[in-house]
DNA sequence: GCCGAACTCAGGTGTATCCCTGAGGCACCG
DNA sequence: CGGTGCCTCAGGGATACACCTGAGTTCGGC
């Protein structure tokens, strides 16, 4: 059998560097080429024509995100496995949606990458576990429970709103002032983020936003 | 001549295996631990007594600024060598004055970390071209400023510790558990930061953690 | 014209925070 | 050996937040 070809696309040097060395430790592996960005990812996946390509996500040029729709569209025999820092739900649930079949997280277990290009070398999914709670739960909201939203929803445009107020550092009396609406209206809108996006506390709301790019860090 | 010891320290699992993976191939170099995050570092170092201990600046529990200052602190001879994405002339600067001997970016070559940690061990300082030209402006434009302080008031160890947790998304009550203190001395150091930093919340706290690169988005 | 989604608001209970004052132990330093 | 800075902890009052239930409005769509 034929060593499994790799494109490696990441934009730190070292990162890459690193995983190839990690990755051609296994006998059956091959790197055949890497990529500092999404658009030499995409180019170079067209030429090699590898059996996966590793994207990460927070690439400049082109974002994992769009590569992985350019890949797909313009390679489709190359398996797309993220490789990336990324655990928000919006972000997996679009780049799976886009055509990716693994996502691993850079804090997970080196071994894992290795099944995970196993898996989707042989064309198999493969998600880390938090991932799959992810994926499962989105998968639970669309079949069987359609009253349960904890997962897998889109915020409403006041409440984005109401999200990057209180992400500026004001308070739930500020927001209400701004937006001219009660006091009570703004803890609604906050206690719907929170259930929402499944979060508990104000703090969290903040990270949220500024991962999300909601708010300015 | 034996071989460098060495400890990493990088929050990705996969990042510290690709890194293991590449440094080994060195035949003068052995990886005798790896932590994943700061206080595991501190840690480590001080049992294990590396040659030199491998920084990522963003790590949970204590980020690598501080781990670089306990480091220094508690184990002087082992040489600690920042490698991380953060190119800020203020985080550099921090670091360097912390006591870091080498700074290198994830996005340069791998053939530099391995320079840069045959220059550390040598007791030599070694930094990225990029690195180095703000090191070198910062020395032209006078650094003639006897140790007055950059901004402000100083954070005290402690409170910077209590303002990583808090950023993190912790409690009080949480933050006075993992320090093992109370609660009331928590509520103190909280104080002592938003009186310090000119804030008058959390939410003002996280963001400003954020700014400076105390916890990752 | 009914239904659902979004927005609005209220009452209530418990917890967390903000801000103040005060204070003891400890290490380092002139 | 007294001073200073840091870390530790306490009491208490005012405010804000977390979580719950319930409910009226408007507006667009089937």
């Amino acid at each position: 059998m034929s060593p499994v070809r790799i494109v490696i696309a990441d934009d730190h040097e070292v990162v890459r560097k690193g995983l190839r060395s990690l990755l051609e430790e296994q006998h059956d592996v091959e790197i055949v080429g890497e990529a500092s960005n999404g658009r030499e990812a995409v180019d170079k996946v067209a030429v090699l024509k590898p059996d996966v390509v590793v994207l990460d996500i927070g690439m400049p040029e082109l974002n994992g995100l769009e590569a992985t729709r350019q890949i797909v569209k313009a390679t489709p025999r190359t398996e797309v496995l993220i490789l990336t820092v990324f655990e928000t739900e919006e972000v997996i649930r679009e780049v799976l949606r886009a055509g990716a079949r693994g996502y691993v997280l850079k804090s997970d277990a080196g071994r894992l990458l290795v099944s995970a290009i196993e898996a989707v070398s042989a064309h198999k999914p493969f998600f880390t576990s938090r991932v799959s709670e992810l994926v499962l739960a989105g998968f639970l909201s669309g079949e069987s429970r359609p009253e349960s939203d904890s997962s897998g929803l889109p915020l409403t445009p006041r409440e984005r709103e109401v999200l990057q107020l209180l992400a500026e550092g004001k308070t739930n009396k500020d927001v209400a002032a701004a937006l001219g609406i009660g006091l009570k209206t703004v803890e609604t809108h906050r206690m719907n983020l929170m259930s929402k996006l499944g979060l508990h506390s104000v703090v969290d709301l903040v990270r949220y936003a500024i991962r999300n790019g909601i708010v300015a860090a």
